[in-house]
DNA sequence: CGCAGTCATTGACCCCAGTCAATTAAATGA
DNA sequence: TCATTTAATTGACTGGGGTCAATGACTGCG
């Protein structure tokens, strides 16, 4: 059984309430530009409740982003498997671009980029967790060409990912940096096919 | 001529007095961890002051940081012109990745960083910028690798260009984001080498 | 010298993220 | 039913970045 109390249930409403009317207000004016007195306002809420519901403001942008490791199995199911594990990632990338730039956008990735540098924490920040789905797909994709002789195998799987996943960063932090007229899809192709390449056995 | 009046000397001092002062509050407590007030207390002057000489904090930082455009000329200089572009690349490379873990350090460079995300100008951020020295160097050394045989020319030097510093900015953001253990020349070496690797001309 | 204009300096003030002791109201148990 | 425990909610408060109208010391001109 799971019968929630009245008490409960307001209390998950309230959190609900307070998380989409965030993302709302965001999305509208922009991070910097909603301050948490303007959320609790709409919620008809005090601001203390914000902070029982969030650590921080920045968390609940955090818990949107998590949505993205979902969004990567769905692609993950729909990559054809007989491809070549470099075309894989490459389709994987582009799939996650196009989402990037389309649904979750640049004010939201950019709060969490940012994050990942200045958190305080002892341990890494969640763009870096091993925990992400992205990370078990791509290893599978990583092993999977070296096995088949498509990468090189005088580095680990591990290393590579790294690299791989670096790359990734790189194009969206420069993405994020750019005023305008910067393809994130179009870069990462390119700047990918490019790193792919040099982790390729060379067949002289 | 240029005979400073007294007030305009108090002016300059004041200035230099507040920029060294912050800056070694920041080093000594942490970018984050110094308040104006701590500063210009230090100082003997009021808040307002701080706030004629410098637009806002993380302005300090920024004129810290253009002090790395000086060192470049400064390694430029002792590298063998006879060394492959790739080679030249890398060894410059390498000297600005010791320069900024033992000398800049972490904390001004996560503010860097953080800053270029952040700015709201029309303009992109310093980081950026083709004013600065690093891209003068880079492009010759491109340009030279092109001539040369050495590197792809199916691809524009200011691509190149973009990929090889957008590869860099990869290596410097993933150690901002990764708490110790992670050894910024070694990686920035590994990874550019792969990178470059993808840039060359294959001689099968 | 004396006065008008300039400009470095001041600090009260605003805004906003985040805190916490106090309050209120629901849940539980007797 | 009523008392006690437990949990949600409140809003005054703190601390820090940044603003700006007012101040008054200095400059430079007549």
């Amino acid at each position: 059984m799971n019968p929630l109390t009245s008490r409960q249930k307001k209390a998950i409403e309230t959190r609900a309430k307070l998380l989409k009317t965030s993302l709302d207000l965001f999305n509208k004016h922009g991070y910097e530009h909603v301050s948490i007195e303007q959320i609790t306002k709409a919620c008809n809420v005090s601001k203390g409740t914000f902070y029982t519901y969030f650590p921080t403001k920045y968390d609940v942008i955090l818990e949107k982003f998590k949505e993205l490791d979902s969004f990567y199995s769905t692609v993950e199911k729909n990559i054809d498997s007989s491809l070549p594990a470099s075309e894989k990632i490459l389709t994987l990338y582009q799939e996650q671009m196009k989402y990037l730039t389309n649904v979750v956008g640049k004010d939201l990735l950019r709060t969490v980029y940012t994050a990942a540098m200045t958190s305080q924490v002892e341990q890494d920040h969640y763009l870096i967790s091993p925990q992400r789905m992205i990370f078990q797909i791509m290893n599978s994709y990583i092993e999977e060409g070296i096995q088949l002789g498509e990468f090189r195998h005088d580095i680990e799987v591990n290393h590579i990912q790294t690299i791989i996943q670096r790359c990734m960063r790189a194009n969206v932090y420069d993405w994020l940096i750019h005023n305008e007229d910067f393809d994130l899809s179009a870069e990462m192709a390119q700047f990918t096919a490019i790193v792919l390449d040099g982790l390729k056995i060379k067949n002289k």
